[in-house]
DNA sequence: AACGATGTCGGGAACGATTGCACAAATTTA
DNA sequence: TAAATTTGTGCAATCGTTCCCGACATCGTT
């Protein structure tokens, strides 16, 4: 069964003892060169790769992040894990990804086992149904290294990073206004999660800096952030049955966006709505419902918060100083 | 800095050994039911977790497998990763995921970190450039536990688990024969991926059932699996411009099937052209293009593939009989 | 009362790697 | 040439578990 070769092979196989070997493959601090690289050759060549287990146990250090995400099936994770990979493995770490499926109860087991698994760090999203964030508390007072992106934690204090939710909403909203509508329905993700709230305001500022006062019954929430297509229907058919019907509607999720339009099709209805929407799907071009998307530098977010975190775990010193990086959206009009 | 609890924490504070404290928590062998449940109790109050690099180091168990795919950004491989943390989640396994993005290097790469950092078992989709699999027949040699899905190595004897991807490729075609057409061109993954010869061989069979001599210029290869536009772009391009112009496509995956489309909506070519294609995406409904897509059981074949595996690892005696399983594809025309 | 059988528990050696300390050999210095 | 210093190497403890083996108390049996 797979016996990998450890110190104690090569120490025997060249007459020398572990330590000397161990010191050998690592600095060159006192060690004579000859015998380094002896151990060094014969180390490449048997393909020597020390125990990661043993090194964790001693080191106390697993060289590998966790990420939490809702969804991997998702054009906006998915490119942040890409570039969550880009970073992490060039720096040596592995990545070991979690899905919550936006549920609160998945979420906190994925972190307990993400926890226990002993990562060196943790990338976080939160699910659509988070509203207790204590369980990440608990870990990042207990000392775990975290940095949030997208959907954060307004009340832990770490690196948080995040597209301009606000500003790319407003951009959206404008951008319908400016077509001509003013009775702009919103469909966004539950209440609580820090994007909905963002996008919210630009959505509304939008509105009031153009003389149209928000409507309530005009704003719709998935709690379940659009897991369940029956989620997505009702609230596009309970918008779009007001007897005031929107003309347009502004979406707050990638994958509300591509439901909506789901919805729409199938019920047919909504043919002259104009639609704006948060999305990173690359297939936009193609639909013939021409959908306006909000694109997220998803990528960026990915590889900016991985450095982050890299940062926080390889500090020596606690650090006390955190950023909140916003990056900006990018408008695709169609 | 974080310090979860040990089995010493627990004997010490219990006035017990370490050894009583460890067969407490495991099995009840040689351990009276009265300290047993004060071990699992006090273990319960202060959320013990074994330290898995100790548990790995010394069982030579990870509790984790890993995973290759080409991408996560691809319909069908985020949906066969749900289908394998579905299974693996439930069995107390970790799942680590890397991604080739189709390079053979990265592949090489990725499953040497991977065996490095012991995974008890390996499921490999093959990179689009992988020819060669000596890399992965040297760990299976070594008795690393495999299993492969979708695109497997022929050469390497372990469990495999593909879509019918012949009887797949033969429905689409003869659908497009059906629809009166027989210039049918395919554009297809690069020629060493078994999923690539399945799919000809479907292709060319209903052609010649259909008393269609097949056209060797008709057959297009992108042997980087469409990572590059420019690869999908000139392909398609080639093909479009033969003095016998095609009336028909079969496309042979995923992000070719969509790229297609890209292209030849960029090009502003081939409006009278019918298309089919293997597809997972689940936005074809939203395309004005219309695009007749080969469905695979993707969530299905991860979780089948995770039994196997699992079965493998966890399996006493050295498994000498391998499965073969092919399941069934779903046309879906549009 | 003495014996073995049984049931509980602790001691300690691993697993593979790192690292402080000791110590021998080589080199320098007086 | 002897002492002092440097240089290179080995010993052994350690990280948190598991598990073999031995210790010992209790109990029933004769």
């Amino acid at each position: 069964m797979f016996e990998p070769p450890t110190l104690k092979d090569i120490a025997t196989a060249l007459g020398l003892s572990t330590s000397t070997v161990s010191r050998a493959l690592r600095d060159t601090y006192e060690i004579s060169s000859k015998t380094k690289k002896l151990v060094l050759e014969y180390a490449e060549k048997i393909n020597y790769q020390p125990n990661p287990s043993a090194l964790s146990l001693k080191v106390r250090r697993s060289k590998s992040i966790g990420v939490l995400v809702s969804e991997v099936a998702n054009y906006y994770f998915s490119q942040a894990i890409s570039g969550i990979e880009s970073i992490a493995y060039d720096r040596g770490y592995h990545v070991i990804i979690t899905q919550t499926h936006e549920s609160y109860d998945r979420e906190k087991i994925n972190i307990q086992h993400l926890a226990s698994r002993s990562v060196d760090g943790l990338l976080v999203s939160l699910s659509a149904e988070t509203a207790d964030t204590s369980h990440l508390r608990d870990l990042h007072d207990k000392g775990l290294p975290m940095v949030f992106f997208d959907r954060i934690a307004e009340d832990i204090n770490t690196h948080k990073i995040t597209a301009n939710n606000e500003q790319g909403a407003y951009d959206a909203t404008v951008h319908l206004i400016k077509s001509g509508k003013r009775k702009i329905a919103h469909l966004t993700n539950s209440g609580q999660l820090s994007i909905s709230i963002d996008r919210l305001k630009g959505y509304t500022r939008a509105l009031q800096e153009y003389g149209i006062t928000p409507n309530p019954n005009y704003i719709k929430h998935c709690n379940h952030g659009g897991m369940f297509y029956d989620e997505i229907e009702s609230a596009v058919a309970e918008v779009m049955n007001l007897k005031d019907t929107p003309d347009a509607i502004f979406v707050g999720s990638d994958r509300l966006s591509v439901g909506c339009l789901s919805v729409l099709k199938n019920l047919n209805i909504g043919q002259d709505l104009i639609i704006a929407g948060f999305s990173n799907a690359d297939v936009l071009d193609l639909f013939s419902y021409p959908l306006t998307s909000v694109r997220q530098p998803a990528f960026e977010i990915g590889q900016q918060a991985t450095e982050l975190l890299l940062q926080l775990i390889e500090s020596k010193h606690p650090v006390t100083e955190f950023e909140n990086r916003v990056i900006d959206t990018k408008l695709f009009v169609r």
